[in-house]
DNA sequence: TCATGGTGTTTAGTATTTTAGACAAGAAGG
DNA sequence: CCTTCTTGTCTAAAATACTAAACACCATGA
């Protein structure tokens, strides 16, 4: 078998957030089978592999076309967050390699007197975001103002902007885009 | 088992003209589980059907995504023409349920006497065909003749035409039409 | 008519899957 | 510390898949 059946399964079992009790109760068979099947222990038969299929559901189609390589990651610990920005202005990126993303998701932090540059940023889009630590000074078009934690920003993102840490910490915030600029 | 692998598997194993003693020496398994797998007296361990496929070639995807209603039917036994016409004149259309059909095949059969009608015909595209038994008359614009066993016909259907049996016996007729009227 | 070689099917026995239930480990709450 | 619930894993027994070999049938040809 070099078709691996066992973590074809668990990815779909995992993904749709069954144990395997409970997929065996919906599928009409045995726990003891789910975990056998996992671990390649067993070879199940096609009818076995429907039923359990069936209860998630899934067709068998479904099942042996699956990329797992291509299985849309849901969470991200810190470390799967992909840094897009420098030392100064670290931008960490949400959900990079995601195939047709619609959103860039980023959790920015602002060394102590850092910028986002002398000129002023224009792009297509939307954007918004929350601070979470520190204060930045953000300008939108004629507009600043500083925001400490708590206080966010909506503007469409045409506008010339600038983000600058005026504080003596650094500055952490969340923010979002759409369409994606990354 | 609501899917029928026993079918697919003999679809498949037919379709590449295979016997089942072949598939099985490609495959690695015996001729007696071909036989039971076709007839779904089992149903086979993935790692058995994999088998199985590798000998065709095919990947497991492939057949639980096979479409068995679609698979063009190449072969078609006299009961399977489609009958279109009436008692004097028969109209047995061969792929009539092909999907996609570029073609009208028919096989014609007019009874002594018979004709298409006292009005002439007229349509779209071209026809051609060849009298196999009896002998016709056909009339196309304002050209008529009688065509026996071995003569054949080929016109722009846009012409008015018409077919009339003017023999004692039947006549039998193999014609095509393109694009499809039927 | 008898052999030969092809087909698919069947059967008895063996190998594998599948079940029912026990087991161990971790988490939550008293 | 327990108890209780969850999780996944493991094992003996039952059910099922699979093999090897025989069988029946249909051709073709001596």
């Amino acid at each position: 078998m070099s078709i691996d059946v066992g973590a074809r399964l668990r990815s779909v079992r995992t993904t749709f957030g069954m144990s395997q009790r409970e997929l065996a109760r919906r599928a009409g068979v045995t726990n003891g089978l789910i975990s056998l099947i996992e671990q390649n222990r067993v070879s199940p038969s096609v009818s076995s592999l429907k039923k359990v299929l069936d209860g998630v559901p899934m067709s068998l189609a479904e099942f042996f076309t699956l990329d797992l390589s291509a299985t849309p990651q849901a969470f991200f610990s810190a470390d799967d967050l992909v840094e897009l920005g420098n030392p100064e202005v670290s931008l960490r990126l949400v959900a990079a390699q995601r195939p047709g993303r619609q959103l860039t998701l980023l959790h920015e932090r602002y060394a102590a007197g850092a910028a986002t540059g002398e000129e002023m940023l224009a792009h297509r889009g939307e954007e918004a975001g929350v601070v979470i630590r520190g204060r930045i000074e953000l300008t939108v078009g004629g507009a600043a103002r500083v925001l400490g934690p708590g206080e966010a920003y909506y503007f469409a993102s045409q506008l010339p902007h600038r983000f600058r840490n005026v504080g003596r910490e650094a500055c952490e915030i969340i923010s979002a885009c759409t369409p994606p600029t990354f």
